[in-house]
DNA sequence: GAGGCTAATGTCAGCGTCTGACAATTGACA
DNA sequence: TGTCAATTGTCAGACGCTGACATTAGCCTC
């Protein structure tokens, strides 16, 4: 293992060892397997049986990879959160955080692609949203994920900014309200009928772009 | 039934028969059981059996009071929503959108007792919402039932301000901020020292307060 | 107030998620 | 090649939850 690792770290893994690339394999297909079958029948109706079987594993397996049956059904949602996350990194360190959370996700969704395809076709990708979205079990997990993932902005925000984050309220606050924004954008998304990326990535920068008018003292209409 | 009905909705129910209130008294016992060793052991390591048997019913009558473990949790929460719901509704007509939710979650807040003692002491309740934020299922599902929460809070909005809520993106963003923020009083609450209510009511007030400071373009130190 | 009606409860069997324990298999590495 | 350790399979069982059916108990009429 140590030896290993120290290889991998120096270049590009010239070839992980038979063990972690089998282990890979099979990871990578229980989440296809998975993915595909919750889009195809349902969350609910699909048992972690079907999916180890699907694969040619036991269950007991299964649940080696993954603590659980919820936690499949995020794989490729970590991936793009991972993306996501390392565009807000690389972000000029003059811009303001609002700008640099807007672009940081706008970047993301434009090229969502290189952050998954690898283990499974984008237009997979979305259609598991979708039924995250109008599942309220996976629906409950992905609210958590957002707020978990909305600490690390809050720290990175106030990294980027010179102030501690448990003494000032404002980067918390910023995020909090940048990820409700995005919420709005992502629900609506999946209850109206275009299907690409490109329509997500617009209605996120709409609304992001209404927020300034949303807290006026007064709504024109 | 349809008699009792007629009856119970003109005054207030004279007395609902022993039935009714036989149903009243074991949903209740219920709740303060489930709360009371939830807060005490935690509520993973409570099954369903131990509340049962706390209050001398079957596992099975459990089942058909609450639909699963999750929901006896926010029994409570469910009143103290309400409530919350019911101060916006009252709020007067001419008042800022953002200006109204501030009004409503500080008058909730403020007399909470009255939405829930009948059923637990309210310092349970406020015990349990600490279980609700330290317990990952449990905070998904809190999260959801904000999320739905919000989506109401958005109707009534609009309402107030004769805007169409799938129309004007205004309404679902800002109550979608407004949770963000309420969302961060909240934890720092349940994080820190201090268990009384009037804590939490300041804390949301305070956060509510930043919120212009934290849209501000450049933020000064 | 006896008896029929129906709502509430108990009992039982069973499915699905998830875990611990132990045995069997299979890469890795000397 | 043989030893070691990691991976997997098998098995038993706890827990959440549901359908089906029997039993109990409030309600209402005569």
């Amino acid at each position: 293992m140590t030896t290993d690792e120290a290889v991998a770290d120096a270049t590009t893994p010239p070839r992980a060892g038979l063990r972690e690339r089998k282990k890979q394999r099979t990871r990578s297909a229980l989440v296809r397997a998975a993915l595909e079958l919750f889009t195809r029948q349902g969350y609910e109706r699909t048992t972690v049986d079907e999916i180890a079987e699907a694969v040619e594993v036991s269950q007991r397996t299964f649940f080696r990879y993954f603590a659980n049956k919820e936690e499949v059904a995020f794989a490729t949602q970590e991936s793009a959160e991972c993306h996501f996350f390392t565009a807000l990194c690389g972000r000029p360190a003059g811009e303001a955080p609002l700008a640099a959370l807007r672009g940081a996700v706008l970047d993301a969704w434009g090229n969502i692609g290189e952050a998954i395809e690898q283990l499974v076709p984008p237009e997979l990708h979305m259609r598991m949203y979708r039924v995250i979205e109008s599942t309220p079990s996976l629906l409950a997990v992905h609210l958590r994920r957002t707020a978990e993932m909305e600490e690390r902005l809050a720290r990175e925000i106030a990294r980027r900014e010179g102030l501690d984050v448990d003494a000032d309220p404002r980067p918390r606050l910023l995020v909090a309200m940048f990820g409700g924004v995005i919420r709005v954008a992502g629900k609506l998304w999946t209850e109206g009928e275009e299907d690409s990326v490109v329509t997500l990535r617009d209605l996120t920068a709409f609304h992001l772009d209404y927020v300034g008018p949303t807290l006026a003292e007064k709504w024109d209409k």
